[in-house]
RNA sequence: GGGGUCUUAGCUCAGCUGGGAGAGCAUCUGCCUUACAAGCAGAGGGUCAUAGGUUCGAGCCCUAUAGGCCCCACCA
């Protein structure tokens, strides 16, 4: 017998409680299993640094609901959890933190260092799991991991040292982005260009003249966004054709403030259309000035510290930082009259992502990953379609990246992260790259190493992650089994730093794809459609939602009316809306139980009634296209399914409909019947909802049937053919138009819901009579009907009754007092126009030829039967207007 | 400069391979009907941005236009 449940639902400790127990049973656990198929999603692992966002929070529902989905379906299911070192994310917080303590990182030591950031992991590395915990998920948590554990350590190190073997890394002066304020090169993916309103500074240097003397008369004028970069310039830049400029070739100009004689280059890099087709030429701070400064043999000469202030190259403005300087420079050369003008001007400026520092391009030495091979199978893979991306529009961001990419700068000048494993002999500066410290120099034989201080790209350790979390570089049973894992789950905001670089290396170091699709959800955005973030303050806590409206709610809001790659913005009115489904969900389920008083056996197919045959095969649809919808991802498809099912099938017309066996004690095989319908389309809609939402289904599942332990565990429903109930389908959704044009017609007419009155149903159809018949009970009490009569023709029935003109039948109600004639004309006079209007659709379809010729058979055998059903019912509808007049 | 995407009911969005426009919220009307007022029953509301085209048939495919958003890119 069943347990008593609450009259509203209430998501508090019913949601810790069970997670409790799910964990304890063990059921998120996964292990090598050769009888079974295995089903693998590594997480996206989050920050150690962050709290859990409605991003985290869409983003590991719809792992979640892979998972239990599949778990369900009886695939060996692994959800591989694990958090992310960060370096930079981490060692900024540390900073922070010391800052805050009087102590600067620097003379704390790197060692030190190290240990406080080891202490802050220790302390709030777990906070996220716990909230990722808070939501459902059920990863393996036996499983967890960190990308700067040993482990991935290890991987690191080893894929190092092989990619340097194969010459893939190596370490170069070119030029980086630098960020000036967390003292440190980043990649180019790290780098966001901000629209920023700037100017445009005209400057003029003055040519020399062939002997040698400072031109008065002769200037080349050109524009610049970064005065200050005037004190590294190096050559001044023409095109080669251009005329203008012809007889300057080969002379040189004088760099004011510097007083350093620069050469004239030309280079068709100039744009000739552009400004003055005079550029000035930094090598040491523009990549593009870089590349003409190594074409013409120029010097790199860097006037800049890392802290952007200007160093000793800088001459006089040494020691100002950028911007002072700018100023500075600016102004003295407005007084030598070499300013020609400033204009305001709208430039695109690179910051870094992380703290919006604008960077500075530098040239320094850096460790680099050469992209141009390991990019091919990557890109292959997508192409020939091995890897799948949803929605497939990814593909085009995917491949605009694949197709320009550029070497990938991967050291960091940072102490929290994987330190690079080179070493320079102490005498003779040899660089070692070995997985551990050399004892002797190869070249001199000195026996002292000096590991190189610098650490890795976040994103080089998060690249290796669906294999290093299985134990590579070990050959390892987990890795054999689960890798290449199934599906991987993300935002399209890291295609580029995580996805394309997961994958190259999957073909890299396991010559293997390392997921076989990617699905790719958007931003979740307040109401407004604002990004939400800490400066707007317009962050919504998913676990301030969760704990006002429960886990479920919160899951169902994120997964529904959103299709794979668009952003959604997030109201709390939708929350609502999820969370009165739940109430919805859990009062049905109270229904049920209360009225399973006695145990129920599953009765005979002869003991169905229709309208249970009508629920059953309604839900075998269900089964088989949520199944479809999930199998292909649409997970908001199939739970907006499942959700319409449950609302609208099973509680507003099944509940309903029988209602009144429940409460007639007196045929035992009929309650029966409907009994164990209720309780067996429940447990199925149930399983269906689980994934979605697994709190409420679990404490129904169990409250319902104490012998089972858990849905989660439970059997996904199959399609089952003889579970199809075609006939009895259709008769119901006979039925259900009629009530609902009985309840139309009602409120159309004023009439109280307490009023019964005689409904008579006139068709000379056998089928749809007896369908009425056997109906009769249900019909009555959801049509509001004293009693029912089913009759052939309309013998005694009142001239003056409303009657509703189904496909098939004509329902009488006779209101003697309330109806009024002429009314009644003029409504079944609109219903003759529609049935007109749709008559003259039908009938140009079918008599078009070339509609006749060219659609498809079905097609017009589903015309043919709609012109035969609005023939019969206009004909209805003319009989009985005939009949009033 | 290149690419993507969106424009569907008052609002926010679905609409999966082209075959008679949907949901939630909001609005209006009537109901506390013994699971649920976080509910029930009913109603109103859309030239699917605009203009062409392909097709027997277009919200869906193609082209152009307008407006919004996003990504990428070294135009100083």
């Amino acid at each position: 017998m069943s347990k008593e449940l609450a009259k509203t639902y209430d998501p508090k400790g019913i949601e810790d409680r069970l997670y409790e127990k799910w964990l304890e049973k063990k059921y998120f656990h996964a292990e090598v299993d050769h009888s079974k198929r295995p089903f693998t999603i590594v997480i996206p692992p989050p920050n150690i640094t962050g709290q859990l966002h409605m991003g985290h929070a869409l983003d590991n529902t719809m792992q979640d609901i892979l998972i239990r989905f599949k778990r369900m379906q009886g695939y060996n299911a692994l959800w591989q959890p694990g958090t992310d070192h960060a370096s930079i994310a981490t060692e900024v917080k540390i900073i922070e933190k010391l800052k805050s303590e009087g102590i600067d990182k620097h003379d704390l030591g790197r060692e030190k260092f190290l240990e406080r950031a080891w202490e802050w992991k220790k302390e709030y590395g777990g906070r996220i799991i716990s909230q990722l915990k808070k939501l459902g998920s059920s990863c393996d948590w036996d499983r967890e991991r960190f990308t700067m554990d040993e482990g991935c350590n290890k991987a690191v190190t080893e894929v190092f040292v092989k990619m340097h073997e194969k010459g893939y890394i190596y370490k170069g002066a070119r030029i980086i982005n630098w960020c000036p304020v967390c003292n440190t090169s980043i990649s180019d993916a790290e780098v966001e260009y901000q629209e920023q309103a700037g100017h445009f500074w005209h400057i003029k240097y003055p040519l020399i003249n062939e002997d040698g003397t400072l031109s008065t008369t002769e200037f080349l004028t050109f524009a610049t966004t970064r005065p200050e970069t005037m004190l590294g310039d190096t050559a001044v830049a023409i095109h080669p054709e251009d005329e203008r400029y012809q007889h300057l070739i080969g002379r040189k100009v004088m760099l004011p403030l510097m007083n350093r004689e620069i050469p004239i280059v030309t280079d068709t890099y100039v744009d000739r259309e552009f400004g003055t087709g005079v550029v000035k030429i930094t090598p040491a701070h523009d990549p593009n000035d870089f590349e003409v400064g190594k074409r013409h043999d120029l010097p790199v000469i860097n006037i800049m510290n890392d802290d952007a202030t200007i160093n000793e190259n800088g001459g006089k403005f040494a020691g100002m930082d950028r911007y002072e300087a700018r100023k500075a420079i600016v102004e003295e050369l407005d007084s030598m009259g070499l300013l020609v003008k400033i204009e305001d001007h709208v430039h695109n400026v690179g910051t870094h992502d992380r703290c919006k520092t604008t960077i500075e391009p530098l040239v320094k030495e850096q460790w680099f990953v050469k992209m141009d091979e390991l990019i091919k199978p990557a890109r292959e893979a997508v192409k020939n379609g091995e890897i799948k991306l949803i929605p497939e529009r990814m593909e085009k961001n995917y491949f605009n990246w694949t197709d320009n990419i550029r070497d990938w700068c991967i050291s960091r000048q940072l102490w929290w992260g994987h330190r690079i494993p080179a070493y320079y002999c102490d005498e003779c500066k040899e660089v070692v790259v070995a997985k551990e410290m050399p004892d002797v120099c190869p070249k001199c034989g000195c026996t002292h190493f000096t590991q190189d201080p610098d650490t890795l790209d976040t994103w080089f350790s998060s690249a290796l992650w669906p294999f290093e979390t299985l134990g590579w570089p070990d050959k390892t049973e987990d890795l054999d089994y689960f890798y290449p894992t199934d599906v991987l789950v993300t935002g399209y905001d890291i295609i580029f730093f995580w996805v394309i670089r997961m994958i190259f290396s999957g073909y890299e170091h396991m010559g293997e794809k390392p997921f076989k699709t990617v699905l790719f959800h958007g931003l979740v955005r307040d109401s407004q459609g604002r990004k939400m973030s800490k400066s707007l303050g317009n962050g919504i806590d998913p676990l301030e939602i969760i704990d006002q409206y429960g886990a479920d709610a919160l899951r169902l809001t994120l997964i529904t009316g959103n299709a794979p790659g668009n952003d959604m913005r997030f109201y709390y009115e939708r929350v609502e809306n999820s969370r009165n489904f739940a109430n919805k969900v859990w009062n049905a389920s109270r229904f049920i139980m209360m009225n399973l008083t006695s145990v129920v056996s599953e009765p005979a197919l002869g003991e169905l009634e229709p309208v249970e045959k009508w629920i059953l095969s309604k839900l075998n649809t269900l089964v088989k296209d949520v199944t479809e919808n999930m199998e292909h991802f649409e997970l908001g498809i199939a739970v907006q399914k499942v959700y319409d099912f449950i609302w609208d099938e099973f509680c507003d017309w099944y509940i309903e409909m029988v209602k009144p066996r429940l409460y007639n004690s007196d045929d035992a095989v009929s309650r029966n019947a409907a009994l164990w319908t209720l309780k067996t389309v429940l447990i199925d809609a149930l399983k269906l909802l689980h994934p979605y939402m697994p709190f409420i289904t679990e404490e129904i599942f169990c409250t319902l049937q104490s012998e089972e332990e858990s849905i989660m565990i439970s059997k996904w429903p199959v399609y089952a053919e003889e579970r199809n109930f075609a006939k009895e389908e259709k008769d119901i959704e006979t039925i259900k138009e009629a009530v609902r044009g009985i309840r139309n017609i009602r409120t159309e007419m004023n009439v109280a819901p307490s009023r019964k009155a005689s409904v008579y149903v006139v068709s000379e159809d056998d089928s749809i009579c007896a369908a009425f018949t056997e109906g009769r009970l249900f019909f009555a009490s959801l049509a509001y009907a004293s009693d029912v009569t089913i009759q052939k023709d309309k013998t005694g029935i009142a001239q003056d009754a409303v009657s509703v003109v189904i496909p098939g039948a004509t329902l009488y109600i006779p209101f003697a007092e309330l109806v009024d004639i002429a009314q009644e004309i003029e409504r079944l006079t609109r219903e003759q126009k529609r049935l007109e209007g749709e008559l003259a659709r039908v009938n140009g379809m079918l008599s078009n030829e070339r509609f006749l010729s060219k659609a498809p058979e079905a097609k017009i055998a589903e015309e043919k039967e709609k012109l035969a059903k609005y023939t019969r019912m206009m004909e209805q509808v003319k009989t009985r207007l005939e009949q009033l007049k």
